[in-house]
DNA sequence: AATAATTCCCACCAATATTATAGGAATTAT
DNA sequence: ATAATTCCTATAATATTGGTGGGAATTATT
């Protein structure tokens, strides 16, 4: 049940979104550089991430991307759907699409719901702010550590 | 975060199993027939549930597969574990193998290992033998529905 | 007007994982 | 002996992952 790459560093960049919310935009190339990863494919991600209107774009010289809401308004279950197409684990699960003919006896399905709802819970309730907060306060705990 | 068919049949096997706890064997071939799936890819599956020490086999004519210990003392976790390696969703949220090292300064980690911890939580607290009854309950349902 | 910084778009690719299939050796009940 | 079965290993098609690269379009700056 491994989440992607895509999940990891479009998550991630969207809470650098998140902290710089209110501050201007930011470009692909700020946003891979923190992460280490290449412009090209963070562009990608972002693609993603825009095409769900999680973000917004500007751009030419000086341009570059910003949340499209403030971070308190975007839950991150709205952020992996739009990476990695969909969170669930199971195909039968799904709201939109079909599901199996043979659901109505199916000896795994209650599982599966089950094990889904509680997946999205914690993702539907978590917001980027909420991540945002949580990141100062342990960069803060790793400074103060760091200066011993 | 789609589980694969590994976890898809061979958790269904183990129920199957579980139905069938007290009753000797079941064959790959009686396993594989309930699901419309190849003997030689269910055997596969098998093999990773006998390593992990949750089914006992029995080579030879009427020889089979069954459940090394009673469905109540198996839980879904430990079924998934086997057959896909691990139930994490991310690698830094491993109780075994290494964390990233960033981990100290990680925006999304805090989010990962809770996801995991909610996720474990169902799947470790929930046996065979409850699978066992709720198909039971469920199936009862369908026959009744399909007589009308 | 020229230039540089940037988003946007698309084609391509290598490595890996998934989802199997096939064949035969070893074992055991009948 | 024979038939039924587990066990083991090799192979392969397909899909997914995790990228790279190039260039067109747009816009601020000089």
């Amino acid at each position: 049940m491994k989440l992607s790459t895509k999940a990891r560093y479009g998550l991630k960049a969207m809470v650098d979104l998140s902290m710089n919310f209110g501050g201007g935009h930011m470009s692909t190339a700020n946003l891979a550089q923190q992460q280490g990863i290449s412009e090209s494919y963070l562009e990608q991600l972002i693609a993603s991430l825009k095409k769900a209107g999680l973000v917004t774009s500007v751009r030419g010289a000086q341009g570059g991307y910003s949340l499209s809401r403030p971070p308190d308004e975007i839950n991150v279950g709205e952020v992996l759907r739009a990476l990695e197409g969909s969170t669930d684990v199971m195909n039968c699960v799904s709201s939109t699409s079909v599901i199996c003919s043979n659901a109505c006896s199916c000896s795994a399905r209650p599982l599966w719901l089950k094990l889904q709802q509680r997946i999205d819970e914690v993702l539907d309730t978590t917001t980027l702010a909420d991540m945002a907060v949580d990141y100062k306060t342990q960069l803060n705990r790793f400074d103060k550590a760091e200066e011993e």
